[in-house]
DNA sequence: TCTGGGGTCCTAGGACCC
DNA sequence: TCTGGGGTCCTAGGACCC
């Protein structure tokens, strides 16, 4: 992990908008103020879920990722918006551009949330004068809510954020861990979803002090390295650079859909599948970015979800080129069993223009290695009659013909030293 | 008639190479 | 005629986060 001598001693921002889907809908709609509101998929079908609600709607038992039949069980006057992705881009966009005007060092974690390294941000003023000057910046020119983290790193300061909500600042130190940090559940700590805390509790780990002061061995044993890094994290260690780059590599950009209905219709499959890769091919397009491999997704009727790759021996960005993978996957791994869900992705992902330079070079070499094996030819003819290598001659002319297996084999052979 | 859609990171086994 | 250990790539699955 890189982190430099001056690692000791930073202070770090956590920032978190508070329910931002509904917070930004306020915002654009003032009467929706003081109301119970939730942002969800898709209200009319099976797979309406919430995704993000108001306060109110929480103070009855509204809670993310609820199906929408529940929660208007809990809360019968719950009004039902459909996400508007666009304008939560916008408002994150405005948000993030404050942001950077305090430091440069402001890593976005997901569309409302982001960390700030403010150690040489001294001239602005106190910690805690600057968090008040960003939280209320955002309130006033935005009309959006935020929740604020200072600590010395990203785990302390995304704790930290948690502890207040909404509009809270929350400073949290090294010598505070055991008032304000360890009496905490387990599972309320950043990096401990369901399954790590059951696993947990069944060593009698049910505190974040339990946790930070549980023998590392033992944890590595349940947990494998993560084991380790949670101690660690629970005792306030975490050396991880804000990093602002961080969001430009992508990894991979997928796209998936839960069918109105289970399906063996290999035609509507079809279809979805189409539809998928556009949006794939179109984003990929947009961040200018091309992938070496494809992944198909299949959620059966029984939730259970099998995943099937395709590593490629070239990146490929066109649609019709992961469409054709893509279909290529479904039709050998789909046992016809009823679909749920389909999802593709692709990943592997680089740069379009760094794979143009790779491929550049890779035809380069290809000519170098093609012109010594010419050499080699002629040498070879001259002892051996020309006619036996007659056929690898005429590539010569034709480059572009595809070899046969024997070329191919030809070549392989004078790859060896 | 529970459980969306976008991701990241880690693990583990097998193939293959040295 | 017996077998070490490391490294990398590929594939599939799982945990976690927002």
């Amino acid at each position: 992990m890189a982190y430099s001598a001056n690692s000791k001693g930073r202070v770090i921002f956590h920032i978190d908008m508070n329910c931002f889907y509904a917070s930004v809908e306020m915002a654009h709609n003032p009467k929706l103020k003081g109301k119970p509101i939730a942002i969800a998929g898709n209200p009319e079908e099976r797979k309406g879920i919430i995704v993000t609600s108001s306060y109110e709607a929480r103070a009855k038992g509204v809670k993310t990722t609820m199906p929408v039949w529940q929660a208007k069980k809990l809360c019968p006057d719950l009004l039902l918006m459909r996400p508007n992705f666009d304008r939560y881009r916008e408002a994150s966009r405005a948000i993030f551009k404050m942001l950077s005007e305090i430091t440069p060092l402001v890593q976005p974690v997901s569309i409302d949330e982001g960390y700030l390294d403010i150690t040489d941000t001294k001239e602005l003023g106190t910690p805690v004068e600057i968090a008040e000057y960003l939280q209320q910046r955002i309130l006033r020119e935005l009309d959006i809510p935020c929740s604020l983290g200072i600590a010395p790193n990203k785990f302390l300061a995304k704790m930290a954020s948690d502890m207040k909500k909404p509009l809270g600042i929350t400073i949290l130190r090294k010598r505070e861990l055991a008032s304000k940090l360890w009496p905490l559940p387990i599972e309320e700590m950043h990096g401990i979803g369901a399954k790590t805390a059951e696993k947990l509790k069944k060593v009698s780990i049910h505190t974040i002090g339990d946790l930070a002061a549980h023998d590392v061995y033992s944890l590595k044993q349940l947990l494998g390295v993560n084991g380790e890094r949670l101690k660690n994290l629970a005792n306030g260690v975490d050396y991880r650079p804000v990093d602002p780059e961080a969001v430009h590599d992508f990894k991979s950009i997928g796209s998936s859909q839960t069918l109105a209905h289970d399906s063996t219709d290999w035609d509507e499959l079809h279809q979805l599948l189409d539809h998928l890769v556009e949006n794939v091919a179109k984003r990929v397009k947009r961040k200018s970015a091309t992938g070496k491999s494809v992944q198909l997704m299949i959620r059966f009727h029984n939730h259970q979800t099998i995943t099937r790759s395709k590593t490629l021996q070239k990146y490929i960005d066109e649609k019709k080129d992961i469409l054709f993978v893509a279909k290529e996957l479904l039709k050998k791994h789909w046992n016809e069993e009823p679909v749920r869900l389909l999802g593709v992705s692709l990943q592997n992902l680089e740069e379009k223009r760094q794979v143009g330079e790779q491929l550049d070079l890779f035809t380069y070499r290809d000519n170098v290695k093609k012109e010594k094996l010419y050499e080699t030819m002629e040498e070879l003819a001259d002892k051996y009659g020309k006619n036996v290598f007659l056929s690898l001659n005429s590539e010569k002319d034709k480059e572009q013909q595809p070899r046969t297996s024997f070329q191919k084999d030809f070549l392989d052979d004078y790859k060896k030293p």
